[in-house]
DNA sequence: CTCAGCTCCTGCGGGC
DNA sequence: TGCCCGCAGGAGCTGA
């Protein structure tokens, strides 16, 4: 069928999303979603195999990486922020951060993936499945990256909290050292806008560029203010924002973990539920509020925000 | 110290 | 239809 000459091909974003399914990127809630996802299958069980198909991801891996976690139990599966933390009954921490496009399947007996990975032929193996490790529950875990900005690393368990990738990072956002009075202190003198600070992992740990747009939106913000400049009511606003669409946004991925019919293998759910991220162009949803979601460009990467209710 | 800009990498969508 | 270009992004690095 020919298009009429008026017709333009929608962009992403003319439309509401809620049909329109991105991946979400892997910000804190995601790599929560795929911590909960692995955990059952590492806990407890120890590596029999472990493999580095390539020898470096973002950076090289350790020369000894696949002879130092064979033959360990996995004690624990943590998270800070974004990186994924498995305890070793060797001593060490087996530390991972997905990056932009890292993603992992689990492949058991009994189906072809478990959920919160994503949709694979079970037992072959696909472009970027850069590491792989085997259980002796007779799982196969596999990290696929293919823009490789993600990391693994082995660290001692006692000393974590000294790794270069961990050491400067900020409260956890749902963790009892975060509320408006220690994001206030964070934020007190710095010239940059609040969405800047809010992507500097050291003033809170774990939000990336969607759930920036997400937080400032609920909290009616705008993401060029200053960042030291918000007062009283905007951090108060601010902090719970944070909390709550990251404690929603982990719901929704978790709801989708139970989910085993899903064939495409996107994480989680919350997408749908985006008010400004990637919806530029759409009416604003806030109530009350007669403005649109615009776009911006703040250092090099989009903002999504609306400048009728964000101030 | 703070802050802006650059960089890595690949898949994908837009535009011709 | 096929090719090319630019965008997406976490976070370390560099230089002002």
């Amino acid at each position: 069928m020919k298009a009429p000459p008026s017709y333009r091909r929608p962009r992403w974003g003319d439309n509401p999303p809620a049909d329109r399914p991105r991946p979400t990127l892997p910000e804190l809630p995601e790599v929560e979603t795929v911590r909960r996802g692995v955990a059952p299958h590492l806990e407890g069980r120890v590596i029999v195999d472990a493999e580095a198909r390539r020898p470096d991801l973002r950076w090289p891996l350790p020369g000894d990486f696949a002879a130092r976690l064979t033959g360990n139990r996995v004690e624990r599966v943590g998270r800070r922020s974004k990186y994924i933390l498995a305890d070793l009954s060797s001593g060490e921490t087996l530390i991972v951060h997905l990056g932009m496009s890292g993603r992992i399947r689990v492949e058991t007996g009994d189906r072809p993936s478990a959920p919160g990975s994503f949709h694979h032929p079970r037992g072959q193996t696909a472009r970027h499945d850069h590491v792989t490790f085997a259980t002796d529950g007779g799982a196969r875990i596999i990290y696929n990256d293919a823009r490789r900005f993600g990391a693994m690393d082995l660290w001692p368990t006692a000393r974590i909290g000294e790794h270069a990738l961990l050491r400067h990072l900020g409260p956890e956002p749902n963790g009892p050292e975060f509320d408006a009075r220690a994001l206030e202190r964070a934020l007190a003198g710095r010239a940059t806008s609040i969405k800047a600070a809010l992507l500097d992992q050291r003033i809170v740990a774990g939000l990336g560029n969607i759930y920036v747009s997400e937080a400032l939106h609920r909290a009616r913000i705008s993401p060029r203010r200053r960042a030291g400049n918000l007062g009283r009511g905007r951090i108060d606003r601010l902090a719970e924002a944070i909390r709550a669409v990251l404690a929603e946004a982990i719901a929704a991925g978790g709801s989708s973990l139970r989910d085993h019919r899903r064939a495409d293998g996107e994480m989680g759910y919350f997408q749908h539920a985006f008010r400004a991220y990637g919806r530029h162009g759409a009416a604003c949803p806030t109530p009350g509020c007669s403005g649109a979601i615009r776009r911006i460009a703040q250092g090099g990467r989009s903002s999504f925000y609306c400048s009728g209710c964000q101030r």
